[in-house]
DNA sequence: CAGTATCCAGACCGATACTG
DNA sequence: CAGTATCGGTCTGGATACTG
């Protein structure tokens, strides 16, 4: 075939490095990001302990948002070598400070629900 | 057809009504809100003149994420009787509030390119 | 328990053409 | 200039079943 012209899927693959913009498109973008890494940050560390407190979170778009949150250095993962297998993800230094700007949201929340208008 | 089971669809339209957090997701989900909301709290009040400076954004698109701001009363619509008919869109108090929330984004960015790793 | 593979419906988005 | 309609491609996410 001619294809002489890109389709829309290879031009949109053309997407620039990973500014930080980008990975909030990228993270919230995704509708269980926030739930999850506010699940991190609030020290649930484990996946079986994330799937119990969200309810409709299955295990595939659990991991999916973790190694999303792992490539892009907000989590960080622990295995240990034990016997059943255990894993956790805590928030790395950048981590911290990444979700404090999302934790705004929370405090906006309250600024409006208390607003008089 | 039997039907006892709700498809996807009708599950995932199930959405709780407005928390901040929700918009977040939602607005920030879509590629081009952090584009658009950017122009809008810049001072580019102006379908048109967003179109300009955006390439990529057609005006489909830009209606769309221009719409959904509007129902959350993030932006507001001013509409004058002109010829050529001229609209302009404009922050709303709470549209500060919430778009300072993502400037911290841009701030974030800068503490870690000036960082030492 | 942690993680992966597959299938499929729906959302998002781009191109294009069109109306007021 | 502002805004909408339609079509089609791609991606996300949910259900399910499975492996180490």
């Amino acid at each position: 075939m001619p294809a002489l012209k890109k389709t829309q899927a290879e031009k949109s693959r053309v997407r620039k490095p990973a500014s930080v913009s980008r990975m909030v498109e990228d993270i919230v973008g995704c509708k269980w990001s926030l739930t999850v890494l506010s699940l991190v940050a609030a020290g649930v560390t484990r996946p079986g302990a994330m799937q119990r407190r969200v309810e409709g979170l299955t295990a595939k778009v659990l991991n999916e948002r973790l190694r999303k949150l792992l490539r892009f250095g907000i989590i960080e993962r622990e295995v240990f070598a034990e016997v059943p297998p255990r894993v956790e993800y805590r928030l790395t230094a950048f981590g911290r400070r990444f979700s404090s700007v999302l934790e705004r949201i929370a405090e906006l929340e309250e600024e409006r629900s208390s607003a008089v208008g």
